[in-house]
DNA sequence: TACCACTGCGTGCCCGTGCACGCAATATCT
DNA sequence: AGATATTGCGTGCACGGGCACGCAGTGGTA
């Protein structure tokens, strides 16, 4: 049977009122009995009764905003389903949650929207956010306010956010160069392409594929690194250039965009489907090409756990004051082929 | 905001305990005016509130059973873990979840867990079944008496529980036809051991195997089905007699148990490595027999989510009286390289 | 007519928590 | 010393829904 304040307040020899002092820092109280009441909790495994509190704060706000970019792709899709999933089970709860839904993502838009968030009396914010010095400046201010902040699916590093929900871009380089080596058994060239590189993902991604790639497969001669600059048609040049110089070029990894002109630039060269292609994220496009055996591999993250997680760190932290685990939750890999998209 | 009975009470012109009469059909009411409350209840919208239906049902059970083998595997670890945060989820409503580990999975121990399940007046139990007549007439026998049973991992076909949370084994069988694919760039012959054939799991993944590989690559040939019957010893025998047999084999899929079988023949034959073995489960044994490279690809199932499910859908439909959305609920297909394991 | 059972409804308590209020004891100020 | 703040604590109400109890009105029976 769960503990309960009036228990621990009978344990103690105060009032449950007392006992309530103690465990919500209300002050008011004389520091030593509150230090022993909360030691008897503990010892008593105290867990607030979720359905107690939520009848209590009744008729209050806890509202959580969640500022998502909508593209329509599947993974998208999935994303939303977690959050609304989230908004759900949050809600019967009596909280609040208030979706925003933005077509592009630039700094600017998701500042107003934090803002427009901020002036309607939000209590948490889940986002996911692009790089940008005066984002993070938003979020340190947000955090200054005491309304926490949750990233997902990229992060703003150094920030003040309580959390981020994503991938572990180093070991989604790593999973990738295990896939290439697992499908280019006769050794041969293989060729990098990275997004921009002050962005953390595509350096860690690259990282993580070159270690795990280098260590493993010797007669794999990986060259170096190019960056496409999230550009297809740069993309689509350099693989060009790239399977006319080396014969032997047998394998491309893409960290983030331009697999459109990789893949055009390969069915010009006629090489399409030869040269083993592996990229991230499931957007439409790459499902497509994926699906046409154009890519033999995509890497992606567990959308849906990416959409409820964020909302439920926020409301675990507003409602039951819990603070996240790490500061970090990272999803699982996930490896889609043809077969199994 | 939220409806509640008071504000239905006064629309109706009536006390709260008569809405409560007519909501639940408690009787000792006049059905004309039941119906109409009814009505009125619809009209507003009116969702009870969870917090305090929790509140007010506290102190009695609803207790949900939940019926696993321990087997100390990380899947096991993963599904235990899931099963222990829909245990607290669920308690923070006041329910009460019982998780019964059983060291071996013979339908006799199951069925003995459920009976004193049974008698200890349990409202819902989810557990992972084997394939047996007596399991089966037991589950309906709870059925009968109005005890909504979910299984996990694998299912009771044909039988009155009321979900089933696990993977979707044809789909499972494709995927490793996609993956077997992409290593055997050269063609060759491909061998599928499989368990036993009663076991639904086994027959599809076998099924959705066969039905891809030649669908999508014609210079593979499939040999026919060889069954090891769960049994290490004989699919180590056929996988040597076929390796002895057919000098291009070039793969071994294997849709359940059997796997240190065949990868003992397979050194013992020099070809470990060589001969590419794509198997089911994340045993412990399979994880190992993974990062030495001697299975190149391991298709898993979501555990945490086969774990959390099953709990929070019996507390649904107990708590709520909402019924699962489908019969099924499949987890996604995790597919595991010796780099992202 | 007196007694009882039954119907149809209102009332009040309970669950666990948050919080406003109030009261006694002590501390601080005039 | 007396008035006034402050500290430390207990008490009671509210939240929404389940359910026991009780009460008036009705109908039947001896």
């Amino acid at each position: 049977m769960a503990v309960t304040l009036q228990q621990i307040a009978e344990a103690a020899g105060v009032s449950r009122g007392t006992v309530d002092r103690a465990m919500n820092n209300r002050g008011r109280i004389n520091p030593e009995v509150a230090e022993r009441i909360r030691l008897i909790a503990k010892k008593m495994g105290y867990q607030p009764n979720r359905a107690g509190r939520a009848l209590a704060m009744s008729g209050r706000s806890l509202t959580i905003g969640v500022i998502i970019q909508v593209a329509g792709t599947p993974f998208m899709e999935k994303v939303l389903e977690g959050i609304l999933q989230a908004k759900e089970d949050a809600e019967r709860l009596g909280a609040n949650v208030l979706v925003r839904k933005i077509p592009d993502m630039s700094a600017e838009k998701v500042i107003a929207e934090i803002e427009e968030l901020r002036k309607g009396g939000c209590d948490g914010i889940a986002l996911m956010p692009v790089d940008d010095r005066r984002l993070r400046e938003t979020v340190d201010s947000l955090a200054e306010e005491h309304i926490p902040v949750v990233t997902f699916n990229s992060d703003i590093e150094d920030s003040a956010r309580i959390c981020f929900v994503g991938q572990d871009a180093m070991q989604s380089g790593r999973a990738a160069a295990g896939l290439m080596a697992e499908i280019m058994p006769d050794g041969g060239k293989v060729l990098v392409i990275s997004g921009y590189p002050t962005n953390h993902s595509n350096k860690n991604r690259t990282r993580g594929f070159i270690e795990e790639l280098s260590a493993s497969r010797a007669d794999i001669d990986i060259l170096d690194v190019q960056y496409a600059f999230d550009d297809d048609r740069i993309a689509g040049m350099i693989a060009e250039e790239m399977v006319k110089e080396y014969s032997d070029l047998g394998g491309i990894y893409l960290t983030a965009s331009g697999v459109e002109g990789v893949c055009e630039s390969l069915e010009h060269c006629g090489l399409s489907g030869k040269v083993r292609v592996i990229s991230n994220d499931l957007t439409d496009q790459n499902i497509r090409f994926l699906k046409e055996g154009k890519i033999r591999f995509l890497l992606g993250q567990d959308a849906h756990k990416q959409g409820y997680e964020p909302v439920m760190l926020l409301f675990n932290k507003l409602f039951d004051g819990k603070d996240p685990e790490k500061e970090f939750m990272y999803t699982e890999i996930v490896i889609k082929t043809k077969y199994n998209i």
